[in-house]
DNA sequence: CTTGGAAAGTCAACAAGGCTGACATAAAAT
DNA sequence: ATTTTATGTCAGCCTTGTTGACTTTCCAAG
């Protein structure tokens, strides 16, 4: 009980309209977060499932399916439908596992990492600008909160995935 | 160009590695964020877009349906099957405008607010110990870069959101 | 070698929540 | 008087999630 009334700077900002105010902000910047490669999706067969399957996918070459679905977060129906369609388009190659062979290891072709590089772009020109704006300090408190935000195991997931300069 | 290849800390972190982690930090943290309200609402005949629009009329009473589906980036045929069932159900009213009879006002009703303080609770508690978690000065970074990364029209409407204490 | 179970895939059916288009009504504005 | 605005509604479609049932493949333990 060392921060209970006392008000230090640790707990002064945790009235309610702020709480709210964190997610509202959530809610408007993942709209903001999604529209431009919903944009570029829009029209062509694909949707957002899909840059998420591409994206995981490109991070994490030679992933299993099983992985992948517990990255995700779906079903496998789910993510097999989308799955289907970019193996059947020629983005994503599926090959059968050497040690398991019933496992499948997932890899972009070169038509998906095309795809891919083209949405991650647009995402990643927008997250830089926002970092820009915000500045250093800023982007490193809105990546310690969003991982204090995470689930369990999203959070395990979240930590596996490399970053070659923290 | 102040900031070009100089490297200081101003760039550095631009990487595209630091800027994919980020992009994976949404959506993960994304997932955590409509976790706990969306068990609440498992089960009962509502779903993520009934919450949202309880959380926006709770927040400002009075709204009109124009203003509310300008706010939440939807058609009006979506937000009004929504609308309808919380109308319906008693959890929302919806009086005729006195200066402008064409309008509707939203209110919660009592049942409204109790079930929009359920779900708002849950939702706090992973903000607040995120926000614990992360500290204070993580807070407003967090904010900057949120906000920053939303549309023009989208901060627009998060800006014009009431907050007694920032 | 047989068998149990894991990994993967598939089919069918359904639900939530987006969308468009068309149309109706009431009331405000011109 | 006419047009525009705000709202509501019907019908139909799409994406992406869900469950349940079932099959095939194949590793590994008995």
């Amino acid at each position: 009980m060392t921060t209970e009334a006392g008000g230090s700077e640790n707990l002064l900002f945790l009235t309610d309209e702020q709480l709210r105010k964190g997610i509202e902000a959530m809610f408007f910047a993942y709209r903001g977060f999604t529209a431009d490669p919903d944009r570029i999706l829009e029209g062509m067969d694909y949707g957002r499932a899909h840059h998420r399957a591409l994206h995981f996918i490109h991070r994490s070459p030679g992933t299993t399916v099983n992985n992948l679905l517990s990255i995700l977060g779906v079903t496998k129906q789910s993510l097999n439908r989308v799955l289907r369609t970019l193996i059947e388009d020629g983005l994503v190659e599926s090959k059968v596992g050497r040690a398991d062979k019933r496992e499948r290891h997932l890899h972009l072709a070169p038509k998906g990492a095309e795809l891919e590089r083209r949405l991650s772009d647009a995402q990643r020109a927008r997250m830089r600008a926002a970092y820009r704006a915000a500045g250093p300090a800023a982007v490193q408190g809105f990546r310690q909160v969003l991982e204090a935000m995470m689930d369990a195991e999203a959070r395990r997931h979240y930590q596996s995935l490399k970053e070659t300069n923290t």
